[in-house]
DNA sequence: CTAAATTATCATGACAAGATGATATTTACA
DNA sequence: TGTAAATATCATCTTGTCATGATAATTTAG
């Protein structure tokens, strides 16, 4: 559904909401926390800097927070800058255009299916994930 | 959402439903009127066979036909040989076991839309696209 | 002002998916 | 029996994603 790096910018944010929002936290202890290879995800980090997810500080004691609380942050905001608008993916046949006046076979029934996976990744905050009883992410 | 692979097979089993489902068609045919590349959709309908989707007889006259009707083909069937088990695409955040009694923190959440998503492709027929008012495949 | 720490950036490589082209194999029909 | 038509199979090529390693730029601390 997502892809690695999609992945890892949503467990990264994860990390971050449950750690000390306030705080800088550099890209190798999120690296090491996650199990995450350091030098890609530096890159994926700076990719959430400048969709402005994340603040990042550079130079000693630098590192990076969330740019908002997680309570105002949606999984669309942080997928998006890898994945595009999540599952609003358009056509389930690849058809450039689809929509209710020009439907595909697939149209009507692929819509309401596809519009519940969209909605979900724009109404779902980061936040709302760390009410669950277990937040803390765990690696095999 | 669906591998381009697995697009281009979901696609030629409709064209296949679509026209008649006791004839034989070409390869070249089928690739021809979806506009899909001719000998990759080659392997891909030979994997389709191989999958007990479609039936194929080689030689002069060969060709390729649904191996059962329209109307008791899952979208899933035709799927699996290439994308695995879609939407039931376990763990939102990657990791190897997450279930109701060791979730990850996005799981409850997560698992009725990915929910809603496989079951669209494992109770969703083939046959059940073709009653759509338009059942021709345009492409751009 | 210098050195260390840390992000930013660049260059490269590994790998899989998608695509292309050529060859082998099978079958029908003249 | 031979030839043409069709699938089956094999060998590459290209491209994008994931990953690795090295270097530049920036900032703080002493």
């Amino acid at each position: 559904m997502l892809s690695q790096t999609a992945e890892y910018a949503l467990r990264t944010v994860l990390y971050l909401a449950a750690a000390q929002q306030t705080s800088l936290h550099r890209a190798s202890e999120i690296a090491e926390a996650l199990d995450i290879p350091r030098n890609y995800l530096s890159k994926t980090l700076h990719l959430l800097a400048r969709a402005g997810v994340l603040t990042s500080s550079r130079g000693k004691n630098g590192g990076f927070r969330l740019a908002k609380p997680a309570s105002k942050l949606t999984l669309a905001e942080v997928v998006a800058p890898f994945d595009g608008p999540t599952g609003a993916r358009i056509c389930l046949l690849g058809r450039v255009a689809c929509s209710d006046s020009d439907p595909c076979p697939a149209h009507a029934r692929w819509k309401s299916v596809s519009g519940e996976v969209s909605t979900f990744f724009r109404e779902t905050m980061v936040g709302d994930l760390l009410e669950s009883p277990v937040a803390r992410v765990k690696r095999a």
